[in-house]
DNA sequence: CATCTATATTGATGGAGGTCTATAGATGCT
DNA sequence: AGCATCTATAGACCTCCATCAATATAGATG
């Protein structure tokens, strides 16, 4: 099952509780949130204007190896937070808002006001 | 520095990027949610009509060691979204809306509409 | 005080995960 | 073809963490 319909049939954690199979769903993509490196890449690609950034300048945002960043995007990418394009010889990663959107409302608290 | 000081100073993801110290922060709370049983023990109290829940209600909701429950209940204490308040013999824990709150905003995605 | 119940803490253990080096694969250029 | 660059994968190492059994602490009650 794609863990963007899990997210999609999960209700608010305000609403009711989560059926343990949706709680294992809905975990495997905050523990994806869960890094500080994944969580400055994620804001990195997701802030950017044209909506894409090529790894070369992620790789250059951190005092990391290449391949720990490439690790990093492979986990935001499994889980469906960032999708992957090649163009010649750059690979290009998008946000996919869809799931950012989701994980925001099964935050959602109702108005405290 | 309290965590949710930290998470009310920190931008949405897709507004700018993260500094390395709030991603720390923020990070420490997404690690709390990325635990199958620790979202259910936050969905169980978050939707709890009274708002309150005695911990042995949700020991009861497990087949998990009373200590486990005692740990995870820590763990989601020790980032701000849940409170705990001893009443003789028993204790309750309730949520925190403000930090659950300061998450979601922190996901949320510009309309794509 | 003694004892029972409810919850937290401690210490141990097995497994998951972040990081690195080394290497592989993919693309473009000469 | 051969080489250089960009990205991904494999394997190793080390730390962190989820869980448990055992024990400690707190409150109520006899």
């Amino acid at each position: 099952m794609e863990l963007l319909e899990i997210l999609e049939c999960s209700p608010p954690l305000a609403r009711e509780p989560l059926s343990a199979g949706q709680a294992a769903g809905v975990a495997r993509v905050f523990k994806a949130l869960g890094d500080p490196v994944r969580l400055r890449i994620l804001s990195i690609v997701a802030s950017r204007a044209g909506g894409e950034v090529c790894v070369c300048d992620i790789t250059d945002a951190f005092e990391l190896s290449q391949p720990t960043i490439s690790h990093h995007l492979k986990v935001l990418k499994d889980v469906g937070l960032l999708t992957s394009e090649r163009r010649s010889s750059w690979v290009y990663y998008r946000l996919v808002p869809e799931t950012l959107g989701e994980l925001s409302a099964l935050l959602t608290v109702p108005t405290t006001v």
